[in-house]
DNA sequence: CCGCGTCATGTAATCGGTTTCATGTGACGT
DNA sequence: ACGTCACATGAAACCGATTACATGACGCGG
């Protein structure tokens, strides 16, 4: 048995006589190797998890796809979860044992609004955040510079002559939402307008649903927007289609902006201007954080991916000026 | 430890005290159950393997969603591996060491372009083909109506007076494309047309990419047909993407439809017209297939889910009759 | 010819639980 | 008072690899 453990994982120590017969028998008898046991002896698992609030959407698949791509190259498998599936118990109850070193090797999370204190407690594997962060929760982490998104955005869209513009937020409490409000007001107040009043953010869920039931609410605004700024892209193509559906043209009598450049934002009619991010480079840098971190080196680095704008036609000059 | 074992999987066989003084010692040392050493015990593993060809797609993220539902109640874990990641090395090399009961208690199988010689092996755990499935693979299959869809689709269209159609089916070779096709004909068939030529027939890859390229070819097509049957949504977004970009208006110079109704075809604009799939229902059933297979029951069963026909805006009446 | 180093291989301990089996304790019926 | 039985718990085997250690064969220098 030894002979043959050596012959398989490590074939230079052994003769090239009994490592023919090995490989000989493994093809007779079609033995396979247990892979539970060789981890219980190794004290690993083999597996890096993977916190996704929402497997259904399609943003985060392809975080994923990168993540399992640098992972594959290092022989770890990768295991998802969907930390939303997750029904009125407890997150604690479910998750917890799930947190465990004898359940993966490394966890990412890409959920900002989980319990910190999941992640607190004894035998917690190495932890990187990606994409989204938690409040409270100090493990390294991979984003997009959001700020500089929402600045851009505010930029392309006062370039163009906008003054009144509606910005329709992600979720309270998300990092995200955070950091795109902060860098958009950064934006406005760089091109010399007044902050903007409270008429003019609206909170939405990051659905294209929603996008679609503000272009109602859009419409019976008093003093209508000439432009609408959405935290990601899923919202803003709702919106479109809303504004559309009610009759208005984008962007002759509104521009859409969205954020993310997700694969529809390119195939939308009209295209839609927007911010871009790399997903599956974030999900690359999230797992060589994690592995770095699993190969022992303590890592603090917060590494941010820069952004850039996407114009396509959603967006246009404002109409009164 | 024999007590500690029993107090944690299952209480009701110790005495209240010593379970109460399991929970304390628990509490007080901070130890944590190693799964692994479990596992390797009760010769499973605990989760359950699922091959998709390409993880950035969102029509397969549904259905992995639907998968995780059903295995999260059963307590087992979804790991995911990314077909196409694989670089040129044989398939058997890479994915061969996971096919196997000590890596995963049981396979969902969402590619319907591998080898089936993969799956032939000794020691391959319990099989369930999804949405797709492979030829020469005998294990149960979970497979929307794929026939009747094309049935409905070219039914639609001839219904609106459409007698020249574009099929621009998926790549030659997959399940779908041949059943999805098989439907089409028989629907123009039964609508009393002759069967088209092989003009009027496109071999596309599945991505929005194409679908936009295919406009082109379209508009230089002499007797340029009325309406386009795609074989999935993305490739029709794409397309109108690309028709409306030319200049042209969908429907009034030319119907297209999808299939599958991913979320983006009821958002884009015009709303796509298109074939509903169930995806989430898909991956339930196709977890609970592996499911009973893996508690031993011989499933041979091959299931198939009803589809219908979602009629949006990008379809309209032939506008020659 | 002997001693020592090197290399390949066999032996046994180990990883950390689960589970079978044996033991001990107390309750209960006769 | 004694036998029987149920029940809770401790002891030890077991899952299947890896790996430290021991052994044996062989080659080479003194």
């Amino acid at each position: 048995m030894a002979t043959v453990s050596r012959a398989i994982s490590n074939p230079a120590i052994v003769s090239e006589a009994t490592r023919q017969a090995v490989e000989a028998a493994i093809a007779e008898t079609g033995y396979t190797l247990n892979f539970t046991a060789r981890n219980l002896r190794q004290q690993q698992v083999g597996g890096v998890l993977a916190l996704v609030p929402n497997l259904a959407n399609p943003f985060f698949s392809q975080i994923l796809s990168g993540i399992s791509e640098v992972l594959r190259s290092h022989h770890l498998s990768l295991l998802v979860m969907d930390t939303t599936a997750v029904p009125d118990q407890p997150a604690m109850t479910v998750l917890g044992p799930y947190l465990t070193r004898s359940r993966s090797d490394g966890v990412i999370v890409l959920d900002g609004q989980m319990d910190p204190h999941l992640f607190a407690r004894a035998g917690c594997p190495p932890l990187v955040q990606a994409c989204e962060w938690i409040e409270g929760l100090s493990a390294p982490r991979v984003l997009a510079d959001n700020v500089e998104g929402g600045r851009l955005a505010a930029r392309h869209l006062t370039d163009l002559g906008h003054r009144r513009i509606l910005h329709l937020t992600g979720p309270e409490g998300s990092s995200l939402t955070t950091s795109r409000r902060e860098g958009f007001l950064r934006g406005l107040a760089q091109a010399g307008l007044p902050a903007p009043d409270d008429s003019h953010r609206m909170t939405g869920d990051f659905t294209a649903r929603f996008g679609q039931q503000v272009a109602a609410h859009l419409l019976a605004m008093p003093d209508r927007p000439s432009a609408v700024f959405c935290d990601n892209d899923e919202m803003a193509i709702g919106l479109m289609h809303g504004l559309i559906a009610a009759g208005l043209s984008v962007p002759r009598d509104i521009s859409v902006m969205g954020f993310d450049n997700i694969e529809m934002a390119a195939y939308c009619s009209p295209g839609l201007t927007t911010i871009r991010q790399h997903r599956a480079r974030l999900g690359r840098r999230a797992a060589e954080l994690l592995l770095a971190q699993m190969k022992g080196q303590t890592v603090t680095d917060h590494v941010t991916l820069g952004v850039d704008l996407v114009v396509r036609g959603s967006t246009g000059p404002c109409a009164e000026t």
